[in-house]
DNA sequence: GCTGAATTGGATGCTTGTATCCAATTCATT
DNA sequence: AATGAATTGGATACAAGCATCCAATTCAGC
């Protein structure tokens, strides 16, 4: 249902919610996340380009969020990597019913809806700061 | 977010259920649906795999539903081709948290667990008895 | 300005999803 | 039993997702 970048993206887009000294650089995000490193700098290339990470290179350089993490849902990084596609129209060419959906594609689409308002009704900085045992990223319990 | 091989599930069973005089041929339900044909074949296989179409070779054969239509949900069509993955385990083989999710997987879970029951709750028969403007099935406005 | 640190982009390879075609098989009908 | 209708399965092809590697680029700090 949910592709493995996108797995892969949130992971990364946690791990550089919680506030570093120094921004993140790739291969620390990568052994943090255990995501293949090649492949995850490839991700964040697009969380760069849909204007959610920043990017420094160069010495001292890494990864950062372009917003602060109460500004980011995860609907947000869903959407850069793989885009919910709503339905809007017959996926068939019908012009016999125009906007209106038949039975089918309402109810699939309904459930896209609800997909996309529970991934939005998250911000990257209530995960971490949700009370639960389980440690706030998907890490082991040390630092 | 669904294959296009859902999607052409769908279709094909919506197309069965609507009762015929004798068993659906292949090639009707791929005109009738605008799936290519030759690919339809391969899906209508899977379900029939999967139990949800009986099939029947040689002349006069075709396919029919293996249940009735007011027991085949959407989400059994869905299961059928591309199966919801729910997360039940940590994505990451942390050990730390055993079968406790953390908030990030908890809250993809649950849109997942949403997704399921939306898709759950609607039958094939309910889909063509839905009093509607547009078509039951998604077609043309003639049989 | 040099050097090392870090991202960027291109090239490549493997696997899966989507799609097509055809020979083999099965079965109703004659 | 012979014929034609219909599914089944195998082989093939192409695009996209997943993953890796390396040269090129950019920049902080000396």
């Amino acid at each position: 249902m949910f592709s493995q970048t996108v797995e892969y993206a949130l992971r990364a887009m946690v791990c550089l919610a919680v506030p570093p000294p120094r921004p993140w650089k790739t291969s620390d995000i990568a052994e943090k996340t255990k995501v293949p490193p090649a492949y995850l700098s490839k991700v964040l290339q697009e969380l760069v380009r849909a204007g959610l990470v920043h990017s420094q290179r160069g010495a001292g350089g890494g990864m950062t969020l372009a917003r602060a993490a109460a500004e980011i849902t995860i609907l947000d990084v869903v959407n850069a990597v793989e885009p919910i596609q709503r339905i809007t129209t017959c996926p068939l060419d019908l012009k016999s019913h125009g906007v209106r959906l038949c039975p089918l594609h309402r109810r699939m689409d309904n459930a896209l809806a609800h997909v996309e308002s529970a991934l939005r009704s998250s911000t990257l900085a209530e995960l971490l700061a949700e009370p639960t045992m389980s440690t706030p990223l998907c890490e082991v319990d040390d630092a």
